[in-house]
DNA sequence: GACATATTATCACTTAAAACGATACAATGT
DNA sequence: ACATTGTATCGTTTTAAGTGATAATATGTC
């Protein structure tokens, strides 16, 4: 075993796919497949479920997943601590809202712990902002809704978002729809999706945060499009029925970003972080 | 930089030459001159400074080393869990009393750290009762004086030792010297030193630690031999006279032995152990 | 049921990295 | 002066990693 091989598998584990995690470390497919077979054997256990749709970690497998983090991230930090690019400095992170709650907080304090040097300062904001913050130089990384599709971004980080229906476990709901009070990017998918119909009027109710949300549509007050991850994240999934719609309109992955012109001396180290 | 560069990195220092680095791992000198070269020009920095005996550590090179150590081990380690060798076992170490004193509690500790799961016990005694403790498989692994001649046993890992001669720092001294209760290792050494004039007659004085036998070397009783990193622990470097002894009759290294057909479970992690 | 499209596995092959062996060069001790 | 012990360099060999085509299998679509 040894850390090249780590690095194949962590990103197999995190694509759940042989095929997608060469792409995505410009190999070729049938490489990674021996690297894996190379690192069970050696280890003389089965890392990978093979399942028709790609593969997915065994008991094993989850395992080594939890040692392989800790040795590549401290490869990494020993990398970056010999290039004396752990000199002091300031990371202005900027986020959304909803990401601000669902992990930032566990982030920050694992970037701490890591580079305790580093001076951490957050700004939460709109995706649009947060963008607009970037390009200003106002701040190194963010955290946004959707895929940016300018070309001064560099996406350091996606991670896999699903936006899903909530409604009241009552009956007769209201035709009323319940979205974020300032512009967040989940709130352009909620009017389209609510206005969809012509015939069916919904009335629109704005809120601060995301716990009163749900908690209002627990309260039967309307529906609401979130992302399901913040229903985990307060413990309402028993509390509110969920309606999952079709893979190709909820999939709403949160990008971390930076200007290309703009790299965070840590960048690759965020690459490589597992939200 | 990867995992594999590492360990050579970690044996070239430990063992300060490339050449005897190469031996130990059954590499040629050119290739291990090669490596160290490539994980420079990687780091862009220089590891070692080439010194007509051999390489020493550099600041760079030793950031570098606190680094390597905890990746190879964390390497060992999630290998070891891997391969289900952490399971709840008994890990019973003997050693000779210098041993416990200077190195062993320090040992015991990281082991704990490192493998919460296995019971650890500790023996103390002679060398040559614990090369029969470990031919009675009473003990696991043991820490012993001078390099084992039977071949029932395998080395796992040698640690350097000077023995010194220690005097007084009065004038004059009487012809006495003090050494070890037990049948330490170092005994027959003193006794051949001491008596290999026939004219000069010394007087032989035992006691039971190796800090009262410091103690009164200090207070002028007599003169000892001892390992230098004793005097160190004890921090008698200033309050005793310590004379060189030539190398080739001064070297005695303490070994870690374990039986050949009774290997340990964290064997590979001790033989990469750093004392 | 046929077919396009995913997936991983296997094969022979190529390429790149690691390791080797001989030799050069420098410092030290006898 | 010379043997010894060290690292560095160079051309070659060996091993490991990576490639590309193809097979095998499951899944969804017409």
């Amino acid at each position: 075993m040894n850390s090249n091989l780590l690095k194949i598998f962590i990103e197999v584990a995190n694509k759940k796919s042989v095929s997608k995690a060469a792409k995505s470390i410009n190999s070729a497919q049938s490489n990674v497949t021996s690297r894996i077979q190379q690192l069970e054997k050696s280890l003389d256990c089965k890392l990978f479920h093979r399942i028709p749709s790609g593969v997915i970690l065994t008991k094993e497998g989850e395992k080594l997943y939890i040692h392989a983090l800790e040795i590549t991230k401290r490869i990494e930090i020993a990398t970056l601590d010999m290039k004396n690019l752990l000199v002091e400095q300031k990371l202005i992170v900027g986020s959304t809202e909803s990401n601000a709650i669902i992990r930032i907080v566990d982030f920050l304090v694992i970037i701490h712990k890591d580079f305790p040097q580093i001076q951490l300062k957050l700004i939460t904001n709109t995706t649009d902002d947060i963008k607009q913050l970037l390009l200003d130089y106002k701040i190194d990384i963010g955290f946004i809704s959707g895929i940016p599709d300018m070309d001064e971004f560099e996406v350091l980080n996606i991670i896999d978002e699903r936006l899903v229906l909530v409604e009241p476990k009552q009956i007769d709901i209201p035709d009323v729809y319940i979205s974020f009070k300032k512009g967040c990017a989940y709130n352009d998918f909620s009017e389209k999706f609510f206005n969809k119909d012509i015939d069916k009027k919904f009335t629109k109710l704005e809120f601060g945060s995301y716990e009163t949300i749900l908690g209002c549509v627990e309260a039967g007050m309307g529906k609401a499009i979130l992302p399901f991850s913040i229903i985990q994240k307060y413990n309402y999934e028993s509390r509110v029925n969920i309606v999952t719609l079709p893979k190709d309109i909820s999939y709403m992955p949160t990008c971390l970003i930076c200007r290309k012109d703009n790299f965070p001396k840590i960048s690759e180290y965020l690459k490589s972080f597992n939200f």
